[in-house]
DNA sequence: AGCATGACGAACA
DNA sequence: GTGTTCGCCATGC
């Protein structure tokens, strides 16, 4: 069990994190870049990586959702099962091959874009 | 306090 | 298009 201490600076990246994952739509993905991009800090795409790995006392935010600019499942293996992610991410409808969303670039879900500040 | 690491990304060769 | 390097910034030792 990892004993997340939130600092209250820390506390408000992580939840702007969980919150935009959070509203991740099912059957779309989008990447770390693009949440960071999203949160103003697009160079800190490492630090939404490091918020996942706090998501996972998280249930309630889809962390499977959330790949690499390049598509690839790169977190899988931080999943309780390897394999969770691919499969829930097919279990909504995407397809998912060799540990990379199929038609990456139309299942991409930009925050950005969807989203209003 | 300093060094190494990391669910990434962009730039460069 | 592929391989390598640097930047980013928080965490762990």
């Amino acid at each position: 069990m990892a004993t997340i201490k939130l600092s209250e600076k820390n506390k408000d990246f992580f939840e702007n994190v969980y919150a935009v994952v959070r509203e991740i739509p099912e059957g779309r993905v989008t990447s770390y870049g693009a949440i960071a991009a999203f949160l103003g800090a697009k160079r800190s795409s490492r630090m939404v990586g490091w918020a996942m790995h706090g998501a996972g006392s998280m249930p309630e935010v889809p962390a499977h959702r959330v790949v690499n600019r390049n598509g690839y499942l790169t977190g899988k293996g931080h999943f309780n099962d390897p394999d969770e992610m691919e499969l829930k991410l097919k279990a909504e409808g995407i397809q998912v091959t060799d540990d990379r969303v199929v038609d990456f670039n139309v299942v991409f879900w930009d925050p950005a874009t969807a989203l209003s500040l």
